[in-house]
RNA sequence: GGGAGUUUAGCUCAGCUGGUUCAGAGCAUCUGCCUUACAAGCAGAGGGUCGGCGGUUCGAAUCCGUCAACUCCCACCA
């Protein structure tokens, strides 16, 4: 027996640590078909928001469907250890302890590193259990442990031999705050209002200048040419060996001239600083011209030219601008607003700088991964994201995959005191490398210095399908044999190109295979007003509150209420609430049930039988209807249409059917369907709410120690008697119909009518015992005169009427019916209008043709019976 | 600048191959009910020119064109 109230919260945690207890949750291969989900790792040092809540919700949806469908299923949890997030915090910690990383040795680092990721880490891991995630924990993993580590660096080797990585100097986006390079991709590019500065560039030997429009003052520091378009006749008679001097640097530099330059831009005339952006470097390259780096790593000036030196960029633009303005070099200033790349984790603006670093080069491998997805052996849904990763994929530039941080994966190569590097996966087959290499039998290890470098987290998270079943150091092993590929990846559409594209990539170069079958792309949860969710607008609610309040189940409700693929979610705490309620809902289902006492010795009443028939059809097509919406991963259509089958078909029309009066006991057979429907049902819910349906589960049958609903068989539907739910829906109608001319009249259910009716091919009357129950009738007696003071109504074209004495209120009546005819007569017109129209009869299909034909017959039959009605009336 | 998407009830969204069930659902709102499972509930009701215009068709929310608004992605002219 349940508890009187429903509190999500008692239950929850209890059924957890059953499930944990038991290793429900934890999955070895076997014959059974596997059903394999990795979940996106979330970064070490995270804490949980709303997106994991949506992300987890679905991935847990699926799992714990797969596992009642008799599949072996797996879902992988783990961590990522985020490099450069990482190490911002590390770092920030440190500096709040008084302690700076430039004091520490890379090994000192490293160790507050690990502490902090021993107490912070995995906290997120932990918060999922409150939403009850069923994953595998026995296989947590975590980017950088040994196994993957070891994978990762096994995978860099391995490329490297393949030709497919390389080291060279070019320019890269680098981050002043972390101090290192990242990919294209970590660049966020925002409108900033910033200024353009027009500068005067005197022409050496002459007192002519030209103005030069910059948004980058300070770099002038770093100009080593200024550019005209060849085609710009305002320019024509300057000679072409002309050199103009660097205003305040006093620098001679050439002028060149290229088309690359927008003559209608600012005033057609470019400065070129080749160190420092990545198009005036290709015109570097082009003319051969030299490079000055003026910034140091931090983004602060640098001693090469010998001003500003220590100086931070932004004050330096500050500084520069007035002094060129006392100076008399600056034509003007005007607002503008231009584009900016930031860092993606430590939020300053990314200074273009020439460095040397790794890549991977990546239009070879992106082959394949490319044709995985156009040709739907990966598939997306939506389908739209096919478009955007296509373009992507055709597009694709070489993946800078170094980092200038201690966090991660170290690069394996290994520098020889001569000059020149080996590769190799440790430090002993380093050494022998070497040693071959340089032909040098004594080296030693001291003798080799391995690179600073780090590697892009997601050089290791794109492995992360296969390194979880350790494919990447066994790839014969039984589990990734098993496991591999995985079937569904549920993420944001907004690392299709940090990790979705890569992981597909790596799928293919290292197993020749896909990674994952099916991804599913969720949307960014919004608040309601549609804004993203975001710690400064403090408009992102915590999800452990949330399930404090409304409980899990709850939770995961919200999130299937409105979050169809790839469509962002606008939460409501409102969302939480209707969860709660339906958790509710079904709790109080469960009372009234146990709460009914059966009598072995009364026969099963007609209405019973009819009303467990009919739940049966009802149960049957709404689970092939649900099926179908899980196959094409409809899954909050499908969370909604079982909604609807649990509160309205059984509760709002099967429970009360069936209900026994008062204290009155129940047969037998019905009880059994009742209970036997409830377990189903708990069944097919359970997926979306895994712990009020497992606490009913448990208690609607005995149940074996360590049993649970988690394998209980997901329901099959059984053919559906189809004419008998349109029969019952004639019922329904009816039973509406009484109820409304009580509510008009208002007579309390608890004083008996009496229902007469005119009977005929739509009169349901093999079911009317249903309608005596409903409605609470004394009978229903057959006329076949028509009653003119009842109150009456119609369905279909069988009258109804319940007689009413005097009471009823002929002007009232007689308008209602007025109404009701007018739209018929209308509709009618509008078939007829089809109907006659000789084109349509000759070029429609058969089917609507005929579709037609009875709608006019039924208009004209249900007209005819309110005017018979009115006729009654007068 | 290039591309993709969205626009249907007050809100969030379905509407799949043009035609029954096409104008829907949930929530919200309004009305009436504390009816022995549930007021976290029950019974009802109202509410939309399907963004605008044009076209194709016997027939358009659905297909085509165009305009508008919004969103996202890519590129990065200093």
């Amino acid at each position: 027996m349940v508890a009187d109230k429903y509190t999500p919260q008692e239950i929850e945690s209890k059924w957890y640590e059953y499930w944990i207890e038991n290793k429900h949750f934890h999955s070895e291969p076997d014959a059974r078909e596997p059903y394999t989900i990795v979940i996106p790792p979330p970064n070490v040092t995270g804490m949980l928001h709303m997106g994991h809540m949506l992300n987890n919700t679905l991935q847990d949806v699926l799992m714990r469907r797969a596992r009642q469908e008799g599949k072996n299923a797996c879902w992988v949890p783990g961590t990522d250890h985020a490099s450069i997030a990482t190490e911002a915090k590390v770092v920030a910690k440190l500096k709040a302890e008084g302690i700076d990383k430039a004091s520490l040795t890379r090994e000192e680092f490293l160790k507050h590193a690990w502490e902090w990721k021993e107490k912070h880490g995995g906290i997120i891991l932990q918060q999922l259990r409150k939403l009850g995630a069923s994953c595998d924990w026995d296989r947590t993993c975590f980017t950088m442990d040994e196994a993957r580590t070891e994978s990762v660096i096994r995978t860099f080797v391995d490329l490297y031999n393949k030709g497919k990585i390389y080291r060279g100097v070019r320019m890269v986006n680098w981050d002043p705050s972390a101090k290192t390079a990242l990919s294209d991709e970590e660049v966020i590019y925002k409108e900033s209002q910033g200024k353009l500065y027009y500068l005067r560039y005197m022409i050496e030997g002459s007192d002519r200048y030209l103005v030069v429009a910059t948004t980058r003052p300070e770099t002038i520091l770093g100009d080593t040419a200024v550019c005209l378009n060849p085609n710009d006749e305002r320019y024509a008679d300057i000679p072409a060996d002309a050199k103009v001097i660097v205003p305040l640097v006093g620098r001679a530099i050439p002028i060149i001239r290229d088309e690359y330059v927008d003559i209608e831009f600012g005033t057609g005339a470019l400065k070129v600083t080749p160190a420092h952006d990545v198009n005036d470097y290709m015109l570097g390259e082009k003319y051969n011209l030299p490079s000055i780096d003026i910034f140091n790593d931090d983004g602060t000036i640098n001693d090469k030219v010998g001003m500003y030196v220590g100086v931070d960029r932004f004050e330096c633009r500050k500084l520069i601008e007035k002094e060129l303005q006392d100076a008399g070099l600056m034509e003007k200033v005007e607002a503008y607003t231009n584009n900016v790349g930031y860092s993606e984790r430590t939020g300053v603006a990314i200074e273009p700088k020439l460095s040397m670093q790794w890549f991977l080069s990546m239009k070879e491998i992106a082959e394949p991964a490319t044709k995985a997805v156009m040709e739907d052996a990966i598939k997306f849904v939506p389908a739209k994201y096919k478009n955007t990763y296509r373009h992507w994929m055709e597009n694709i530039k070489d993946w800078c995959i170094s980092r200038q941080l201690w966090w991660g994966q170290r690069i394996p190569a290994y520098y020889l005191p001569e000059g020149g590097y080996v590769i190799a996966a440790t430090a002993e087959e380093a050494l022998e490398l070497a040693r071959q290499k340089s032909g040098n039998a004594d080296l030693q290890p001291g003798d080799l210095r391995q690179d600073e470098d780090v590697l892009d987290t997601w050089f290791s998270s794109w492995l992360w399908p296969i390194s979880v079943f350790d494919g990447v150091r066994f790839p014969d092993n039984e589990e990734i044999k098993y496991y591999y590929p995985t079937n569904d990846l549920i993420t944001g559409p907004d690392i299709i190109f940090f990790w979705v594209d890569r992981m597909i990539m790596a799928g293919y170069e290292y197993r020749g295979e896909m990674p994952f079958k099916n991804v599913y792309f969720t949307g960014i949860v919004r608040d309601k007003l549609g804004r993203k969710m975001s710690k400064q607008l403090g408009n992102s609610p915590d999800p452990l509150d949330l399930i404090a309040k409304y409980g899990a189940d709850g939770m995961r409700v919200a999130m299937m209420l409105s979050s169809s693929a790839g469509n962002d979610v606008m939460f409501d705490e409102a969302l939480c609430e209707q969860g709660r309620n339906f958790g509710n809902k079904i709790w109080n289902a469960y009372r009234l049930i146990s709460m009914w006492q059966v009598d072995e010795n009364i026969a099963q009443s007609e209405n019973n039988a009819i009303s467990v028939d009919w739940f049966k059809h009802t149960l049957s097509k709404a689970i092939s209807e649900i099926n179908s919406m899980f196959a094409t991963y409809r899954i909050s259509e499908a969370f909604m249409r079982i909604y609807k089958l649990f509160w309205d078909d059984f509760s709002g029309w099967y429970l009360e059917m069936v209900k026994p009066a008062y204290q009155q006991p129940i047969d037998k057979a019905t009880m059994e369907a009742t209970r036997h429907y409830f377990d189903l049902l708990m069944r097919l819910i359970h997926p979306f709410m895994p712990f009020v349906t497992e606490e009913i589960w448990q208690d609607i049958a005995p149940r074996q120690n360590g049993e649970t609903i988690m394998f209980a068989p997901m329901p099959q539907a059984e053919e559906v008697n189809e004419q008998m739910l349109a029969r019952f829906a004639l019922v329904m109608e009816a039973i509406t119909g009484v109820r409304n001319v009580r509510k008009q009249k208002n007579i309390p259910q608890k004083q008996a009518l009496t229902l007469n009716v005119i009977s005929d091919e739509n009169y349901p009357a093999e079911m009317a015992a249903v309608i005596v129950k409903m409605c609470n009738l004394e009978a229903i007696n057959l006329i076949t005169e028509k009653d003119p003071t009842a109150d009456s109504f119609i369905v279909k074209t069988t009258q109804y009427f319940v007689p009413m004495g005097d009471q009823i209120d002929k002007e009232a009546e007689l308008k209602k019916l007025q109404d009701e005819l007018s739209y018929l007569e209308g509709f009618l017109a509008s078939v007829m209008k089809k109907l006659s129209n000789e084109r349509f009869v000759s070029s429609a299909p058969e089917k609507v043709v005929a579709n037609e034909r009875a709608k006019q017959s039924d208009a004209e039959a249900k007209i005819a019976a309110i005017k018979e009605r009115m006729e009654a009336l007068k």
